[in-house]
DNA sequence: TCTAATAAGGAATTATATTCCTGAATTGAT
DNA sequence: ATCAATTCAGGAATATAATTCCTTATTAGA
């Protein structure tokens, strides 16, 4: 199945509001109704939509601090490899985890309360032998967003 | 107006899932439909919500490539940082933009479709006076959520 | 305890999603 | 080019859900 211009149009739209209705979509990208609800439908079921969330405020919700880790590690044995995907599955206040290319190294990216919150991350990690651990604080969150860019479809 | 243990019931079930209509929500968190409906609209009046959206596979949108970049700067001057704000907001494949602790740096998260594509957005940070800019590549997304813990509410 | 204010639920109403059916456009074979 | 066969689109009907409105509890303060 192939993604046109209209199913573009779509996606572009419920990424920024996922809110909108079956009929508003169809309006703005000039199909019918019944159209349009096909194309969403399909769009979900191969996959191209993965979910539909809410995002909440971090701040109101009492998580005003991301932090960046870096964790290198010299042990190439699939055993630590498991454990560490085990450990970082686990801790909610982690939110991603790249394995990344150069250095044999991950980043994570968590939110916390405070320093504190940190520091009570930063315990979680070490006891789960992720020694090699190192932090750096957001000052200032500039852009962020959720809404991929469409323009090579 | 405080978020109350139900509050934080509802908050969870729409991070996860915010197709869920009123009234499923309602029945989870064992209150009647009305009840949750007026909940509902206050967390998105306060903030609290901030808007739901639709994620979008990155692969199926052919952007199979996550890229983070970091930018040194020795500029401490305003013009500087507005053009650098300026420039990243008007890249859509930049999706956050972080000022960090530590070095006078930024970290960029990006998503290309590939090698060229991350040259594309290369050349634009350096025609855009960004020189001191190195990239990491990920090589895989072990963990990728925007769900926030909400324990400590 | 009484009153005012606040929160909750049920029923009615409105809006929206979903299905079903019909007809148009497209494709592929002859 | 013509004729099925298939795919795609839209309108109307139906089912489901959101939203409003009204009435009843519950709570807080005098």
């Amino acid at each position: 199945m192939k993604i046109d211009r209209t199913d573009k149009a779509i996606l572009e739209l419920l990424q920024r509001d996922a809110t909108l209705s079956v009929g508003q979509v169809a309006e703005k990208v000039n199909i019918s109704k019944t159209a349009c609800w096909r194309r969403m439908q399909q769009l979900e079921k191969q996959g191209v939509i993965e979910k539909r969330v809410a995002l909440l405020n971090a701040e109101q919700v009492g998580l005003p601090l991301t932090v960046y880790i870096s964790v290198c590690t010299n042990q190439h044995n699939a055993g630590w490899a498991q454990n560490f995907q085990r450990v970082t599955q686990n801790i909610p206040e982690i939110l991603e985890v790249h394995r990344m290319s150069g250095d044999l190294d991950y980043m994570i990216k968590a939110v916390v309360s405070d320093m504190k919150g940190y520091d009570r991350l930063y315990k979680k990690l070490i006891d789960a032998d992720l020694s090699d651990v190192s932090a750096s604080f957001v000052m200032e969150e500039m852009k962020h967003t959720t809404e991929l860019p469409l323009d090579q479809l």
